[in-house]
DNA sequence: CCCACTATTGATAATGATTGTCGAAATCAG
DNA sequence: CTGATTTCGACAATCATTATCAATAGTGGG
C-alpha cells in the first residue's frame, strides 16, 4: 500500500565499465565479459559482473541465451528490444541477428492445437563462423 | 593401436529400472527421474542415473534439452532416433513432438548466407499445458 | 561543499546441478 | 562356477551462479 517510490538506478563507475565493455558483438558468458574488463584494468567483481547482466536483461538492453553446456551467454544486440533470433559461433560467440518471419505465427497455431497457453519460443541456429573455420578451431 | 573391441554395455538391474521409468512422457531433469524411481521403491544411485541418461542420449535412445534455468530434462520420446522438436510444458514437463516442415532447409541457407559451418539448430516451444493450466499452476 | 541516507560493491560463503573417485558388488564369457 | 571387467553408489570435487554483509560511494538537501 505504500507509495512504493520507484528506486531509480544509480551511476556507478561499474556500470558504466560493463556497458562499454558490452559494446562488442559476441555472446560470452558472465565470467567472460568479467575476464574481458579485468583485463582491460577494470577491478569489477565478478558478483557485480553477474548483477549487471542480469538488470541489463532485464530491461530488454542485452540478450542472452543458454549454450548447449547450461552455461548463460550475453550479449548486447543491436535490435535494441525487438524480437528476433541468433545465428552464433560455437567456438567464439560471434552472432548476426536473422529473423525467422512465419516461424512467430506457427508457434502460436501450434501452442493452439494442443491447447497450451503463454507459448514461448526458442530458436538458435549455431555453428562455426568463418574466422574460426580458417583458424581450425572449428 | 589394439583392436579396441566395442564394449558392449551390461543389462543391469539399475538400468532396467531407469529404462521402465523412462516409459512415461515427460521432460524431467536427472534428479526428478531419480526421486521418482526411489518413490517407486528402487535404491539405484543419482550417478548411475547421470550415467544412464547421458548413455541413453549418446545412443539416440533418449532426447535431452537445456531448460531456462540451465537444467538438463531428458525424456524417451517416440520418435526414435529422428530429427523433430518439442512443444513442453513448462509447469509439469509433458510434451509433444511437432515438426517444423521449412525450418530444417531454412537453417541450412541461412548459415551458409553468413558463411558458418557445421549449422545446429534448436527449436523449442514451451507453455502450460491444459491440465497444468486447469489446476492454476500456470 | 558537506552530510546523511541508501543503493551498490566485492570478497567470500553458500547453493545446486553435474561429474569424478574408488572400493565393493554384479555381469557374463569360458 | 570363476575370474576379468563393468557397473554401482556413497561421497567428494567442480563449476556456474546466487546470497551475505560490512565497506564504499552516488545523490539530494542544506
Ligand atoms: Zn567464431
Ligand atoms: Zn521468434
Ligand atoms: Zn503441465
Ligand atoms: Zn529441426
Amino acid at each position: 500500500m505504500s507509495p512504493d517510490t520507484a528506486p531509480r538506478p544509480r551511476m556507478t563507475r561499474q556500470r558504466r565499465e560493463i556497458l562499454d565493455a558490452l559494446d562488442t558483438r559476441d555472446f560470452r558468458s558472465a565470467q567472460s565479459w568479467h575476464e574481458r574488463l579485468r583485463s582491460d584494468g577494470s577491478t569489477v567483481g565478478l558478483a557485480t559482473v553477474y548483477r549487471a547482466l542480469q538488470a541489463l536483461v532485464d530491461s530488454g538492453d542485452v540478450d542472452s541465451v543458454v549454450s548447449e553446456s547450461g552455461e548463460t551467454l550475453y550479449r548486447r544486440c543491436e535490435a535494441g528490444e525487438e524480437h528476433h533470433h541468433h545465428l552464433r559461433c560455437r567456438v567464439c560467440g560471434k552472432a548476426v541477428e536473422i529473423d525467422v518471419p512465419e516461424f512467430e505465427e506457427f508457434a502460436r497455431h501450434i501452442g493452439d492445437a494442443h491447447g497450451y497457453g503463454d507459448i514461448r519460443h526458442t530458436i538458435e541456429l549455431t555453428g562455426v563462423c568463418p574466422e574460426c573455420a580458417a583458424a581450425g578451431r572449428g
